[in-house]
DNA sequence: TTGAAAGCGCTAACAT
DNA sequence: ATGTTAGCGCTTTCAA
């Protein structure tokens, strides 16, 4: 896809007065090589596009006035007749997380380096995904979806609106009645991950152990994390005490702050906070400082993400790493590989990686 | 359901009866509206476009049919036609600054309440952005670029390689020789801002004063908020020392922290910091902190952009904030005034907000 | 190996 | 107020 290299344009300027004699808003089309290289737009059309049967002086004269002419290819051209554009749809919920931030970025790089486009969009918490999904790639006419934090209970009936395959990336569809082949997913297993952080905590003798979340049951990230934090104080032996969860009302900073705030008012004898991301453990860090509890000594704390900020927390964030450029660039992948026709749909699940911060002690 | 697109493409032909059948779940063309509702399609598309000479009972019934359809109009064929896509080019350099992180969801936020959409575009330090411009804006038939992270010192050759109007976000051409109509920019005085920072740390009588920063060169936001200081210094009557600048060798937090701790270590007697970007605040906050100095009892600092995360560090950071939601609004109004012909190019320059933290102490 | 021509889905004259 | 029709720039048969 990639017709007009730097070079091209760097000579716009000794070709200025090209670029000057027709004017600012010049838009070349593929009739003006065709006159300028004296072939017809069929052969111009297919220098462009690299097929085979094209003589090599005809090529090397097409390329030429291509570039003399500054010519670059009208995508909604190719698209309307291609019926398709080369463009992958990227809907995120919670844009605002600095975990989807390095995320997105991986993943527009890997988009960019198989030659096609990312196009984001954001939806609110309350927004449906495969609806906004079903009209971008409508109206985009792209090629696949790739949702961030969305829910994992989809039915087939919902995800019938999508036109173009889909895959998941940081969550998977275990809730849903969703075949395996119906779409792929890249993600890690929240809920053991999360049992994983807990038991890290019950190991080093917790018992009181509260869990900052977004909510219990939003069907997406949080639920999941929420199940593994049960399931690792059932196994460590300790009942379940539901004044120990920390719900927040909104997804953001501000909120986990106060959800912090309120836990240690109610629970003064709390001695460890399993954080379900990153951020919101940044604002718990801050809650405990202000209430005068310090960290890990009087409350330890463990999360998931692994953002760059937590690497700079006082003291340094315990948390277990995501690995983004990975989920990033193996959801990108898995759907070319499935818009391409070279694989079929599947399921990734990736392992974190534990860092170990400094941020759980002993309990006392 | 298989959603490989060959088979989307063998089905293509016999797609009329097909969509007859199923009603929706294909994709819909203006053509099967104007049949199901019995008109013809320009009727449909002036229903479409919102074109007042339409009777209320043909717009009822294209309405409904669109509505049963599950109709989508193709964007390829419309920008096509209307020899222009509705999409604006954000091109950023420093993507991974979550400044920008939040400026650009401010954007694309702005953007998509005017009905255009957002095309994203990422560039590493080295890159030209206004090649990076030039050719999105080719390819996708940009009706406008936004710059993030820009030089400031464009020329009007180099600009004119550019066939839309563009703008200017965060930064101002101040070095350069374009003219005030060729285009945009929403940015905040750097260079005054970072004087009044730097001045609040000399009225608490600071003399050794740091400044962290990316390059003292980089024709950007560094160099001018640089200068910012130099000045402040002056103006204190302190003379300026090249040791006390601590400059990054790439534009994350990892580089900020080794440069704060080069800098700590070769200038034991540094009593305040100015970071030039919070993000870097940050990790110079850890930093002093793992080489035993407090903030602010050993050492103040203060920081530019007020990004969420500063609000939660130990102390909370005293920062500059950039109006962030309002100068992504305003750049894409600009930039939409202009595409629309409804107003000129504009300069805006928006003050900042002080955030009285805590890590500004008076100096010992 | 090349060219002519038929659309892709839509908008906007121009007719009626 | 509504219909007819000519392209927008490109790819891709089908012919030569």
């Amino acid at each position: 896809m990639d017709f007009v290299s730097s070079e091209s344009f760097e000579s716009a300027d000794n070709r200025k007065d090209i670029t000057r004699q027709t004017g600012d808003g010049i838009r070349m089309t593929i009739r003006d090589v065709a006159e300028k290289s004296g072939v017809s737009v069929s052969t111009v059309s297919r220098v462009l596009n690299n097929h085979p049967d094209v003589s090599e002086s005809v090529r090397a004269k097409v390329l030429e006035a291509v570039r003399e002419l500054h010519y670059v290819p009208n995508d909604s051209a190719r698209d309307l007749v291609r019926t398709q554009s080369d463009s992958i749809g990227v809907i995120v919920r919670g844009a605002e997380n600095p975990f989807f931030t390095s995320l997105i970025r991986s993943i527009e790089q890997e988009v960019a380096k198989t030659g096609y486009t990312m196009v984001l969009h954001q939806i609110k918490s309350g927004e449906d995904e495969l609806l906004a999904g079903a009209m971008l790639s409508r109206t985009k006419r792209l090629r696949g979806l790739i949702f961030l934090g969305g829910r994992f209970d989809y039915s087939e009936e919902q995800t019938a609106k999508l036109d173009v395959p889909f895959v998941c990336c940081t969550f998977t569809n275990s809730f849903g009645n969703l075949g395996q082949d119906d779409y792929s997913s890249v993600s890690i297993d929240d809920q053991a991950e999360a049992y994983r952080a807990v038991k890290m905590l019950t190991d080093k003798g917790h018992r009181k152990i509260a869990v900052l979340l977004d909510s219990v049951n939003d069907h997406s990230i949080s639920e999941l994390r929420y199940l593994g934090y049960r399931k690792a104080l059932a196994d460590a032996g300790i009942d379940f005490d539901g004044s120990l969860v920390a719900e927040t009302t909104e997804y953001n900073m501000k909120s986990a702050y106060e959800a912090t705030q309120a836990l240690l008012q109610r629970r003064r004898d709390v001695t460890a906070i399993f954080s379900t991301a990153d951020s919101m453990g940044i604002a718990a860090m801050k809650a405990l400082h202000d209430a005068g509890r310090r960290v890990p000594e009087d409350c330890s704390l463990i999360s998931i993400d692994g953002i760059e900020m937590s690497l700079y927390t006082v003291p340094t964030m315990t948390t277990l790493i995501q690995p983004t450029e990975i989920m990033g660039a193996q959801a990108v992948q898995a759907l070319i590989d499935v818009i391409r026709g070279t694989g079929r749909h599947c399921h990734l699940r990736l392992d974190t990686e534990v860092r170990e911060g400094g941020t759980i002690a002993e309990a006392s």
